[in-house]
DNA sequence: TACATCGGATTTTAAAAACG
DNA sequence: GTTTTTAAAATCCGATGTAT
């Protein structure tokens, strides 16, 4: 929308194949009945449809020159012409004049004398005195009788027109070279690049010129360029069509001996711009038999021919970068033909034609390891959730419900995306059905165990503040055994009967407690609720071969903080509230008494990349580090249940048949398509809220704690 | 008939993706 | 860094309403 214009009509064009077919043959009822402003294809159905009643200057000064320049396009010999008939003025009653000249009666006309078409205007039919051109209502039924002419067989309708070219070699619609021209005769419309603000308010023609000239015609003051409201950015759009690449695969050589029908990759009908006969094909040649003539004719018409590429074949058609894949039946008939007649002349061999939708993409170094980032996993599972999804090689547009875009369609179109929906060679059935594994970070989720939620709470060096993070922290020389060991003070008995209600040991260094209930209760560690270590005056450990333990937080608060800065004890475990031993340590450490999966959502999701704790390392034990509190490094046993996951993915059901239907069902069932991300929760957000630490500033007062630190990736 | 308004077709433009 | 693909944003056609 311009800015400060008001909104109305189309927003955006949809893109989507399906879309845009379905549109396209809705189209077609309303344009019968309200005169054309169809695409190509469409006929338009008023003579201004065909012929501008105005020539704008632009058009001359600077004419368009095509986006896509046709393998087909080709010269018209010189003394050849051709001349279009001029739809009667509407004030002319229907009548049938060739216009050969230029006749103020009538609107524009086309003619073509040589190899080049000169554009003829003359006055506006009912451009009376002031005014807007613009057209007298006319008769949508006699303007449809009119249509477009063309002169005897030279041409028949644009379709038939496409086949012809095909036919022919490459004879193509020579108007479609002509700039502006577009192929169903009318003259591409040309816009300024920016419109000043009355123009652009009132929805009409402006020009270059400031004032432009419609603000002179109406003595508007203060005529200025619109300003042009900023694309927005960051908007992922997940997989382009893959594009011909010089080192695209262009088939291994077959080794398979029985000779193989050529495959032409079907260009599609244009759904809404380019034209057909902008269809163009690139073969590959070497050892394929083929007559210098052959070749030559070849190369000349409408197929690109090099013999270097590759052995075997590569039949690669596209049409216009800007069609999406479609068929129609008549078209397809044109292309078999097409095919047909190329299986003829050069003896077909192996081929391979890239699929579509493309592949994912991977950082694969020279050992043939994939790298996959965590931004890899980011962005592609933003794509999944946000961009295009393609069934069955269709690019479906999310934005509006796939579903009811098809449904909503009714009648000839569904029967027609019915009929698309026959497997391809090009694009191959969309695996449907429940996916065997969970992705959600639950029971069932396999990806989601490579990591613990044990995390490490803040990078060496800084300062926490125990008066309000309580805690439990360990000398770590010894395994720890039931915190026993020698190294619990004060006794250096156990606390808690050594198990501490669920609380787990593991590594040198490393403390990792259970919940706050299990010192409740124990008479031995309520009695110890004095600190016996040492702080100064700053609070910092002043005595770091001190420990201490307390079981209440009033005992601590007197001490501000621990500094855990140059400091060589391994590791520091507290939580708000909850008993502390302090410890002085470059690392700490925290657990929830409950550890559940985060999700693979959760795992690759977007970190702020500030502020982050570092990911811990996996030390090899000799320089004094600390391992690693994950879970990387230990065997990945199944749960229970999950043993059949990997049976379950070869057999499932779903890679076999197909229901394009069932599958968008069950995404939009699980929410997987279109949902708010903010909205998303799972296991990983609870476990976090859990710990009373999602979304709070760490502890030391810098910034949250992303999920990434937490799970183990360190982007930095 | 002039012209305001509207729906939406068509074009332009630039961000994202692909490529080299 | 360059080219291509996409889709947001803009232009403005042509139908329609309405005041004159
Ligand atoms: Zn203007
Ligand atoms: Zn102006």
């Amino acid at each position: 929308m311009p800015m400060g214009a008001v909104q109305r009509g189309t927003v955006s064009m949809p893109t989507s194949p399906l879309l845009g077919h379905a549109r396209v043959n809705v189209r077609q009822e309303k344009d019968v009945g309200q005169g054309g402003r169809g695409r190509w294809g469409v006929l338009p159905q008023t003579a201004q449809g065909f012929f501008p009643l105005s020539m704008p200057e632009e058009s001359q000064e600077q004419p368009q020159t095509p986006q896509h320049v046709s393998l087909f396009d080709v010269s018209l010999p010189p003394g050849s012409s051709h001349t279009w008939l001029s739809p009667a003025s509407p004030t002319a009653s229907g009548a049938v004049r060739t216009q050969t000249t230029t006749n103020t009666d009538s609107p524009t006309i086309f003619s073509r004398t040589s190899n080049s078409v000169q554009i003829q205007t003359s006055s506006p039919v009912s451009a009376g005195a002031g005014g807007e051109a613009r057209s007298t209502r006319s008769n949508p039924t006699s303007a449809l009788a009119l249509g477009p002419a063309y002169e005897s067989d030279d041409l028949t309708s644009p379709h038939d027109q496409m086949i012809f070219g095909q036919d022919r070699g490459g004879e193509a619609d020579v108007r479609d070279e002509v700039e502006g021209i577009s192929p169903g005769g009318r003259k591409k419309r040309v816009q300024v690049r920016i419109a000043c603000t009355h123009c652009q308010r009132a929805c009409k023609k402006c020009s270059n010129t400031r004032p432009c000239e419609r603000c002179v015609k109406y003595r508007l003051d203060d005529c200025v360029d619109s300003t042009r409201k900023p694309r927005k950015s960051g908007v992922k759009r997940g997989p382009y069509k893959r594009r011909a690449s010089k080192y695209a695969v262009t088939g291994e050589y077959s080794t398979d001996p029985r000779p193989k029908q050529p495959q032409i990759s079907v260009p599609t009908l244009p759904s809404h711009q380019g034209h057909p006969s902008r269809l163009q094909a690139k073969i590959s040649f070497s050892d394929i038999a083929i007559g210098n003539n052959a070749q030559q004719s070849l190369s000349t018409g409408i197929i690109s021919t090099s013999t270097d590429v590759s052995r075997g074949l590569l039949i690669h058609s596209h049409d216009d970068a800007r069609t999406a894949p479609q068929q129609d039946s008549s078209f397809a008939d044109a292309q078999r033909t097409f095919s047909h007649r190329l299986a003829n002349q050069a003896s077909a061999h192996a081929q391979h034609i890239p699929t579509y939708p493309p592949d994912p993409r991977f950082n694969i170094n020279t050992d043939g390891i994939v790298n996959t980032t965590a931004n890899d996993l980011t962005q592609a599972l933003s794509a999944a959730l946000s961009g295009p999804r393609w069934i069955d090689g269709q690019r479906l547009d999310l934005s509006s419900s796939s579903s009811s875009a098809l449904t909503a369609l009714g009648g000839e179109a569904t029967r027609r995306a019915e009929k698309r929906s026959r497997p391809s060679p090009l694009y191959p059935k969309t695996p449907t059905g429940h996916f065997p594994i969970s992705l959600r970070g639950d029971r069932g989720d396999p990806f989601s165990r490579a990591v613990s939620p044990i995390r490490q709470l803040s990078a060496p060096g800084t300062t926490v503040d125990v008066s309000t993070n309580l805690g439990w922290s360990e000398l770590g020389k010894n395994q720890v055994s039931g915190l026993g060991g020698g190294n619990i003070p004060p006794s250096g008995g156990s606390i808690g009967g050594g198990t501490l209600n669920g609380g787990k040991m593991s590594g040198h260094g490393v403390i990792i407690l259970g919940a706050p209930e299990m010192f409740n209760g124990d008479s031995s560690l309520a009695a110890q609720s004095t600190w016996t270590g040492t702080l100064d005056q700053a609070g910092h450990v002043a005595s770091p071969e001190s420990t201490a333990i307390v079981t209440d937080s009033s005992s601590v608060q007197q001490h501000h903080s621990v500094n855990l800065s140059n400091t060589t004890s391994k590791a520091l475990f507290f939580r708000p509230h909850h008993n502390v031993q302090n410890q002085h340590s470059t690392q700490s450490f925290e657990i929830s008494s409950k550890i559940r999966r985060p999700s693979l959502r959760t795992l690759i999701s977007q970190s702020n990349g500030s502020s982050r704790a570092p990911s811990p390392v996996k030390s090899n034990g000799n320089n004094g580090g600390i391992d690693s509190p994950t879970l990387f490094d230990q065997p990945m046993n199944l749960d229970e249940g999950l043993e059949m996951v990997g049976t379950r993915l070869h057999s499932w059901k779903g890679w076999e048949d197909s229901a394009v239907a069932q599958i968008q069902e069950e995404s939009l069932e699980t929410g997987m398509v279109g949902q708010d991300d903010a909205n998303m929760r799972d296991s990983a957000h609870d476990f976090m809220d859990g710990l009373g630490q999602v979304g709070m500033d760490q502890v030391d007062g810098s910034a949250p704690i992303g999920f990434e630190s937490l799970m183990g990736f360190s982007t930095s």
